[in-house]
DNA sequence: CCGTATCCGATCCGATACTG
DNA sequence: CAGTATCGGATCGGATACGG
């Protein structure tokens, strides 16, 4: 992740720091459920790849977001959570989500609302 | 702006409609100060320029967020202003604002804050 | 001044393969 | 299971030019 040198103001920051198309959705899932493990939330996002994810997380951590803590030994494990940045992180993706529901029923997308094909 | 078919929760389809580098700095823009006219907008963000200006107002226009009030005759002009949706989308932007802001004071970035070069 | 079209380099993202 | 490397197609974004 590479940070810009010239901002024009705080938002583009943040901006860069939480784009693409994974990292709201980790966050969002990170805060119904944590810590998760890496393969716990390929599972439970779908569509998603372990490079995709990993590649993300990482620039989560990077960006103060996201936390993890490693276990030793084998088999391997480790554990994401949300860090206090993270969960205000997540009021701006809370109001998104409640848009992409509105969006969705004056759409007639109620199908992918009720069909538990999301997380919720 | 394509909408994909199939989301797997409606965070995705906010995502889709609000991506991009430049359009959460426009809407931000038009909450400080509506309506506005294109040109406005232009010497108002640093950096855009016409084409991107006009290509992601559009696809705001599409999404939702922002309308359009059309003045006939010349000289052309056109004017701006967020809709209801862009105001809820903006609650969203608020706090990514707040957590850029804590950001660059956390990175030695305090300059671009006093600077007076982003726009508050 | 507002809006659209084209071209092209930069970036993103998904598939796949590989290591510890 | 966690994480890294590589490659190619898709998408994005900026410059530029043109039309209403």
């Amino acid at each position: 992740m590479k940070i810009r040198d010239n901002y024009t103001c705080p938002l583009e920051l943040t901006q860069d720091l939480t784009k693409g198309k994974w990292k709201p959705i980790i966050l969002w899932q990170l805060s119904k459920s944590s810590p998760l493990s890496p393969s716990d939330l390929e599972k439970s996002i779908k569509g998603i790849n372990q490079k995709m994810l990993l590649e993300q997380m990482a620039e989560l951590v990077e960006a103060g977001m996201i936390n993890k803590k490693i276990y030793e030994g084998y088999p391997l494990r480790t554990e994401y959570y949300l860090t206090e940045r993270g969960f205000k992180m997540l009021e701006a993706i809370t109001i998104m989500q409640g848009i992409g529901v509105d969006l969705m029923k004056e759409n007639g997308m109620e199908n992918i609302l009720k069909s538990g094909g999301f997380i919720e």
